[in-house]
DNA sequence: TACACTGAATAAATTTTACTGATTCATCCT
DNA sequence: AGGATGAATCAGTAAAATTTATTCAGTGTA
């Protein structure tokens, strides 16, 4: 069932209420007198109420039935406002909601940060973050459920826009009391011998794979975690060495056990990371300042002073 | 500021964006694809919202901003259905709100018991009554404060209807130790020579005094009071007698000093007590089941076996 | 009682808007 | 590649909204 009337008829009706005339109407609405006439007549016919009286050569009245429906559709008219005003505020200003997804692995390291800053610049904007792999982060840029993505540049399709961030090279880690521990560098063909910790994600999985493929040779992998974290814990209890593409700030796995990160010295394909969206959709205000605020902690993390807190962290 | 956009536009909006699709959603509001298509561009253009993302050959869906706005359109649409029923119930049910005014004689005579019987059958109507002189009453039945009044048939312009309800002579009041107060029944000229204490009320003086009038005589006026409260007392306490006409239930002043009616021989013109409401107007099913109320009422007042009751009490 | 005035309703003409059917266009899916 | 899908576009038409001019019922004043 639907309303049978138009907001303009509505607001029509309001304005001649409230000056019981429809000709003090038509000039308050800059339209003319038949038109507001007709609004009030067509609402009287479609509500089957007889909304004033009509007093003649002094204007009209609203009937008790009148008034009430007069408070209602005032109320509604102040909504339809209050709609419009939002669609505005929406395109216009940083506020609103603003749902965003990131890949796992460095969602949980810069979100905290980032969040942080943009909550404190912008509290009217309420941030909502999820973490997914890249199809599902893919499906929900599609599907319009994010704004955009905190990924890597990879299996993107063509709909969607890359803006890279930081480009990070892969590492390896081992524990601390592994043979190859003491190195300062390493190279892939020495890690290919040892037994390795895969983490067994979608993207990830191949990614590492690549690294060794593009050398012509074969890891050696003696188990397959689901989790970050359970590749951290078997590691440090000697399991087998892993590879690492994002910057650890805690060589200490859940349970205590250490592990250290040590650099390849191979020149192998860097992840990028970055923002991802629809190529079509344009951010909103609150998206963008946010993509702003990634950017400029991308450039922090970038900057000669922290390259060596990040080099000494890898 | 008023909305840009109108409700059928939000409807198609909606529909297209709970399909995501634009076709689908032209079948099911019966329209064809390209008013959906136009409808969603205008919102869009009004907006400044880029609301749908289009996925080729393959309908399309709502963007994080679209999303926002779906939900407030739908519910603005849920409101403006709101109304329209709230419109259909006004005129077809017994509820909403119901004003009423009375003039104060025997609005606080009768309305506490029909007022009662009505909200015991129809609780969904909240009603409000007004005490207010003819003046006010008239006023207020024009602006359409008042759905409809319980008053006499006095100084009613052409434009007011009046639908009588019950028709009440007048009759004396003296105090117990009034030199008529042993008499069964008395002549206005005796009264003319005693002193008058007179109702000053707008209409009630007028009437009071066209009593005497048309017997070619003048009352001796020896008080003017302003409150029937006052009258009775002034009578009870001996300062005159006066003429009422509405039936009084407690022949007590409020200083607890008593009074007597005494009918009156001449056949003097009765007031007619009624439902007054404007001509051009119909009641609303609420109105309408309250004047019922008050016709059921004023009948079985009248009825032969409560007609001894308020002889008694006149 | 007449006569100008007020202000809503009506009529007719016009412009504006909404809607449709046919077509195009870009992309997906075999 | 080729058929299918589904939104956008276009041109034509139907439907509304709006306007100007007029009518009509009543008010208020001389």
């Amino acid at each position: 069932m639907s309303a049978r009337f138009t907001l303009k008829q509505l607001r029509y009706f309001v304005v001649a209420g409230e000056n019981s005339s429809v000709t003090k109407a038509a000039e308050l609405l800059h339209v003319s007198q038949p038109s507001i006439s007709s609004a009030i007549q067509q609402l009287e016919e479609s509500t089957g109420l007889q909304l004033f009286v009509r007093h003649h050569a002094q204007g009209l009245s609203l009937t008790p039935q009148g008034w009430q429906f007069f408070y209602k559709a005032k109320s509604l008219l102040n909504e339809a406002d209050g709609l419009s005003q939002f669609a505005h505020t929406l395109g216009t200003e940083i506020s609103g909601s603003l749902s965003l997804v990131g890949f796992p692995t460095f969602t949980s390291l810069i979100m905290p940060t980032v969040l942080k800053e943009y909550v404190g610049k912008y509290p009217a904007v309420n941030v909502e973050c999820d973490e997914k792999h890249q199809q599902e982060i893919i499906k929900g840029l599609i599907n319009g459920k994010y704004e955009f993505a905190i990924t890597y540049d990879m299996q993107l399709p063509e709909s969607i826009d890359f803006i890279p961030l930081i480009t990070l090279p892969p590492y390896a880690v081992v524990s601390t009391d592994h043979p190859l521990a003491g190195r300062s560098s390493l190279s892939i063909h020495e890690l290919a011998g040892h037994a390795m910790v895969m983490l067994d994600w979608p993207m990830s999985r191949e990614y590492f794979l690549s690294l060794f493929i593009s050398q012509g040779i074969d890891p050696n992998i003696s188990y397959n975690a689901q989790s970050l974290g359970m590749v951290r814990g078997m590691v440090a209890n000697g399991i087998g060495y892993s590879l690492f593409n994002t910057p650890v700030h805690s060589n200490v796995a859940l349970d205590g056990t250490k592990f250290l990160s040590i650099p390849l010295e191979e020149d192998l394909m860097p992840l990028t990371m970055g923002v991802a969206k629809l190529a079509q959709s344009n951010l909103t205000p609150a998206g963008s300042a946010f993509v702003d605020e990634l950017e400029h902690f991308a450039k922090q993390i970038l900057s000669p002073a922290n390259h060596e807190k990040l080099k000494k962290v890898v």
